[in-house]
RNA sequence: GUGCCCGUAGCUCAGCUGGAUAGAGCGUUGGACUCCGACUCCAAAGGUCGAAGGUUCGAAUCCUUUCGGGCACGCCA
């Protein structure tokens, strides 16, 4: 039984209440020495007619002291509770032993699929700094469902469908060169195409020539697929390259023309199901009954939408994977979209439409404004990779001059700051790219985070520290007390991170272990000269190094131990 | 015009299922390395929580209105 559950059936045991809604109240004090725990009385004043601060002696002073606790004071309308802090230590820490680098999971995804679309990247486009958000969110909430139990299933729906495959296949006939392309890739392919729409202007019979070979692509003709699957795997091999540097992998590239054949199906059951109306020529579900504008199925011409692909991807992902969650890690800018055909799954009377989440978050744009290809002001991730391991670079060739595998760890770390920035704040935000915000790695940074961990691992490597017994009622200083408090907390971050879908409090949690740690480490010597007194502290060291660990794991971060 | 989102310290943001003196980081100023990694730690300054009403014992948090910003609003994705 843990402290809370604890404070909660004794308090029940007075109030005549459910433990558990009583544990629902139970507050954190704003200052540490004021307690652990606190119970706000206000809102028993009004049925037990008495004022908030009698409440608070009486059940001061008549209260079981709970399992754990140490004290029970009333103070003002509060009920403070004072944990026993060896108590409290050796419960969080034999915790942390126990599960190792699975601490803070659990089984409660009972191995429950979740699909997470995410990254989606498209075809022959460049992989830029705007996709980063999608990447590393779904790449952390990925991570965090199977912490928890789930079964992640990592979607990248490519963008590889529609006219411009047609101009793509145009452009590179008339312009394009195998090996140049098979060279400069994705850049290249943006090149040509860039050319298209520069000739089109004079040459219009070229956008008929492109919708020619788009048929083609449709029907199937072996050389319009020889081309397009080629620009696939030119793009596929690119983006696959930054995927390695970040440590993530999909499960599936189902993408846009995946599902090009499993559309009539949809168009059918709303159909028969009468959802569809024609409407100025085109076929549509009428969602003014929700306040929202019509969703389009079928265009006027008889072709497909975005809509139409995204439900029927829906349908397929839930007679595959028959998840018990499926995100869309894709910008706000969508979110009338997704509302409008999450709306056409419920009305077509599936009930696992609820289960259906757009997990949205804010753009990105420049210190000029929105990126636009076109304008051709839009950054490469590619290029802010580098520049951050090559600044990581420089840092420590001037502070570890003797690390073995500089460059290595100069990636991790990196790499680290990069992902970090982009998981440390609520998703929603929106985010100016700016080279000095991203290159900053002071403060509450990944840097910082890694920077402890390798601190707390060379601690440990020096006293060639090896799990033993440990007295715990040495850890009750408040410094160990916040850290062991801290590392607590991971637990319910990550759950909440999952419920929310919000790695960020994993960042948070993360974060005020490392806080903790830091201020521990310099106030009190971890190398104390009584050997039980060195035994504590390097086991609260140890506990740190797994938690952050692991807490850098789920955001898809590396933790050397060197750096 | 309508809908959704955002507005908290100079900057970037937490806090928003209502609760005790509104918290971090950056930046600024000052301080701490004879000692386990100073990519660290400590301290100071900095706030009408956009504004106005309302609900409540209590509002940054809930409701209404309003101002400012972003996004979206039928055949793109």
């Amino acid at each position: 039984m843990d402290f809370k559950t604890a404070i909660a059936s004794a308090l029940a045991a007075q109030c005549s209440l459910p433990a558990e809604e009583l544990a629902g109240w139970l507050e954190t004090p704003p200052s540490p020495d004021m307690g652990d725990y606190a119970f706000p009385c206000f809102k028993l004043a009004k049925t037990l007619r008495k004022a908030p601060n009698a409440i608070a002696e009486e059940l001061a002073e008549t209260l079981a002291l709970p399992e754990g606790v140490s004290s029970v004071e009333a103070k003002g309308a509060y009920v403070n509770f004072t944990l026993d802090k060896a108590a409290q230590a050796k419960a969080v820490l034999e915790r942390v032993f126990s599960q190792k680098e699975r601490y803070g999971g659990s089984d409660m995804g009972d191995g429950r699929n979740v699909c997470i679309d995410y990254s989606s990247v498209n075809i022959a486009k460049p992989f830029h700094i705007g996709h980063l958000p999608t990447t590393v969110i779904g790449n952390s909430l990925y991570r965090i469902y199977n912490h928890l139990g789930f079964h992640s299933v990592g979607i990248n729906h490519l963008g590889d469908w529609g006219t411009q495959f047609g101009k793509m296949i145009v452009a590179y006939k008339l312009w394009g060169d195998r090996d140049t392309i098979e060279e400069g890739g994705v850049d290249e392919l943006v090149k040509i195409y860039v050319r298209f729409h520069q000739e089109v202007e004079t040459d219009p019979s070229l956008d008929d020539q492109a919708r020619a070979w788009f048929k083609r692509i449709e029907d199937g003709d072996p050389e319009a697929m020889e081309l397009f699957e080629w620009f696939k795997a030119i793009t596929l091999t690119e983006v696959e390259q930054v995927y390695d540097i970040l440590g993530i992998r999909f499960d599936s590239y189902a993408g846009e023309s995946f599902y090009n054949d499993k559309m009539g199906r949809v168009v059918d059951e709303l159909r028969e199901k009468g959802l569809l109306k024609l409407d100025q020529g085109a076929q549509i579900v009428d969602l003014s009954e929700y306040k929202m504008p019509p969703c389009i199925i079928l265009r006027s011409d008889g072709a497909t939408l975005y809509a139409t692909r995204d439900i029927a991807a829906a349908l397929y992902r839930k007679d595959t994977y028959d998840f018990a969650k499926c995100l869309y890690v894709v910008a706000y800018q969508q979110d009338l979209h997704f509302r409008q055909w999450f709306k056409v799954v419920e009305l077509m009377g599936y009930p696992w439409s609820k289960d259906l989440v757009h997990v949205s978050f804010g753009m990105v744009s420049g210190t000029e404004g929105a990126f636009s290809t076109r304008k051709g002001n839009m950054v490469k991730l590619r290029d802010v990779l580098r520049a951050a391991c090559d600044k990581t670079y420089e840092i420590i060739c001037e502070k570890s001059p003797d690390l073995e595998n500089k460059r290595a760890v100069a990636q991790q770390v990196g790499v680290g700051a990069l992902v970090w920035n982009n998981l440390y704040n609520g998703r929603i935000k929106d985010v100016v790219f700016d080279w000095n915000t991203v290159l900053n790695f002071d403060g509450e940074t990944g840097p910082y985070v890694q920077y402890t961990h390798a601190r707390a691992c060379s601690v440990l490597r020096k006293a060639e520290y090896k799990p033993g017994d440990v007295d715990y009622s040495i850890l009750t200083d408040a410094e160990s007390a916040a850290a062991i408090t801290a590392i607590g907390a991971f637990p319910d971050a990550v759950r909440e991170a999952m419920e929310k879908n919000e790695p960020y409090l994993v960042s948070r949690a993360v974060i005020a272990i490392c806080a903790a740690f830091n201020k521990f480490y310099f106030e009190q010597r971890i190398m104390a000269d009584t050997p039980d007194v060195r035994a504590a502290r390097l086991a609260l060291t140890d506990a740190t190094r797994s938690v952050i660990k692991t807490g850098l794991g789920l955001l898809g971060i590396a933790a050397p131990e060197r750096m």
